[in-house]
DNA sequence: TTGAAAGCGCTAACAA
DNA sequence: TTGTTAGCGCTTTCAA
């Protein structure tokens, strides 16, 4: 055989089965122009007989760039990421790039580990959902050139940036990339948590109890803005006692614990899709909204009120903006915040 | 600076930062022997300052292993898929490995060209869902060294096996690698249904309705095998008109007609996930086993008495075969079938 | 313990 | 239209 000792046939065996030159099978593989049929037709049946297949590490050595981007999530088997997931996918399969994906499963250390091996694969950019909030070893890479946009939570860069108060985006002058913060797209978290809890006392509730994750997520201290934000319009005043801030599997016992005190909620706005299952599953059969839309919650009796996000968009969004970074815009930062959607299905409108 | 032009510092850079040789730099950052604390220390020093990070296609490209693996599924989103996929990143991460993954959304074509994307970028090996049957073109990157493991359904190799009839794995001699087959792993379909199918029989329905996915699609297959073998077993005549085969959107509806022809069915047996939640919707109400568990079946009233098949354990099992062949295994290609568990919940439970 | 040189497979720049 | 050459950043081999 005219093949390399053992492996895959390179360009060169190619070259050599077809007769031409190193520099004319890479015309053919690249669709270059400049290459009559009959070469070009040779050359593809040598191809085809030697099952070449074109080298893509030395391809991106060579050209520098690798055609794929890096996508850190909390979990790719939650359906909320998995949504964002797949939009990603498709964005980036328009741009003819391949995704990398990794969980990080809450873990800064993993994912920060996560994020270098995927610099070190030279992605071309970055969407990242953050868990830990300090992302100044992404400095050295931003530099370098790879693009990073933040996704569903803000990701801070070393300067304090972003953790919920209202700072928003402006970062001095603004000329070229050399800002202190990267694209971020979120949702609209306190706005969608008002509309919720404020639907809530819109039906006679007084008593509205907070269940939400650890206060630590950037996430759960908007939602939680938004919730006292509904309460004070309302008049009604904030209660502490009513409020629980931890993981899933301890909400339904936490809400378990406020409706055995004295002067229990009439009602339960729920802070992620977790949690909200958490709580049905603990039996809670009161008034109740929840935050994330899920599959069957049409289905349950009552049906379950929810405020929706959407992911995919959230998705689509983060990916359009990382390929239009890609294709060489430098204007400043931006911070994109998407609606939510308040969807009744009869759990949000029992009375107290 | 000491740095290149532009772009990011490569070992030459820390080289002369450190002022040693580049392959001292190597050694360093490859946790190679033989170099003095002293010397390592100011290698270190220069790594972090200059923010270097190896360049994983160059090391790529000399050494002719990725440390990457490539996952073709349905579609990451559906919660069975990446379920799945988050098994095989798990035991990926333990080999330190990194996971390519894209959806083939059930296209022979799309398929394809994702597993060549990958081969192209030299995965040490390939899980795959397949969609198509006929997967010849993998034959050269196979010989090349690839290895592939056939999860969820069997994928053919050109000469004609595995779709279904009790070939098993068999394929002659056996020596070496060059047999006509990949590993597989698969669940047990066609015993899951006659569970499932069986239950019912026992709880008194004699008109059970199957409402699986396409006839094309292996699974479908296999438990409308296990589904004809209980009702052989039961004495029941099979009656085509209690048969549907076609994707979910229509589930619902095939299933309408058969309740409003003459002799309707009192119970239905689903071939998959999504065709139960679209039954459920298509407000169907009387006994009902689903092959596939979903989250919040236990939280329907009734619950929805399933046949669920383990897809963590899918990809677990699918990616340590894997795993192992990449790490020299020469055996014949193995063919796994993993059991299901039938989950009383109430649905199946009704009497006719 | 350290270093110099060769080359992995490809593309870019420049001949012919 | 086709071919030649250099080198991307790293590891491997061999030498000091």
């Amino acid at each position: 055989m005219t093949e390399s000792a053992r492996g895959r046939p390179t360009m060169k065996d190619v070259a050599t089965a077809a007769g031409v030159a190193l520099k004319t099978v890479s015309r053919v593989v690249n669709d270059e122009p400049g290459v009559t049929p009959a070469t070009a037709g040779r050359v593809s049946a040598a191809i085809e007989r030697l099952g070449y297949r074109r080298n893509e590490s030395a391809r991106v050595l060579r050209r520098g760039r690798t055609s794929s981007i890096g996508l850190v999530i909390e979990d790719v088997a939650d359906p909320f990421y998995s949504g964002f997931g797949r939009a990603v996918e498709e964005v980036a399969l328009g741009h003819g790039s391949l995704v990398l994906s990794g969980s990080s499963g809450e873990d800064p250390g993993r994912e920060r580990e996560l994020i270098l091996t995927f610099c070190s694969r030279r992605v071309d950019g970055l969407i990242i959902v953050p868990s830990g909030t300090d992302h100044g070893y992404l400095r050295p890479e931003l530099d370098a050139g790879i693009a990073a946009v933040f996704a569903d939570r803000p990701g801070g860069l070393g300067t304090d940036n972003g953790t919920g108060t209202g700072t928003e985006t402006g970062s001095g002058t603004g000329t070229g990339r050399d800002t202190d913060s990267c694209d971020t797209v979120l949702c609209d978290n306190a706005g969608g948590a008002y509309a919720g809890v404020n639907h809530l006392i819109r039906h006679g509730h007084r008593r509205v109890a907070f269940v939400g994750d650890r206060a630590s997520v950037f996430t759960s201290g908007e939602r939680l803005r938004g919730y006292r934000r509904a309460l004070e319009e309302a008049g009604l005043t904030f209660d502490g006692s009513l409020v629980s801030n931890g993981p899933a599997e301890e909400a339904g016992s936490a809400l378990t614990r406020m409706l055995r005190g004295g002067d229990p909620p009439t009602a339960v706005f729920t802070g992620n899709g977790r949690i909200t299952v958490a709580v049905l599953r603990a039996g809670h059969r009161q008034a109740l909204v929840g935050f994330d839309d899920f599959e069957l919650a049409d289905l349950l009796v009552p049906g379950v009120t929810v405020v929706a996000q959407d992911p995919a968009g959230l998705g689509r969004t983060a990916a359009e903006l990382l390929f239009r970074r890609l294709a060489g815009d430098r204007g400043a930062p931006e911070r994109i915040e998407l609606p939510t959607r308040l969807i009744p299905r009869g759990s949000g409108e029992l009375p107290p």
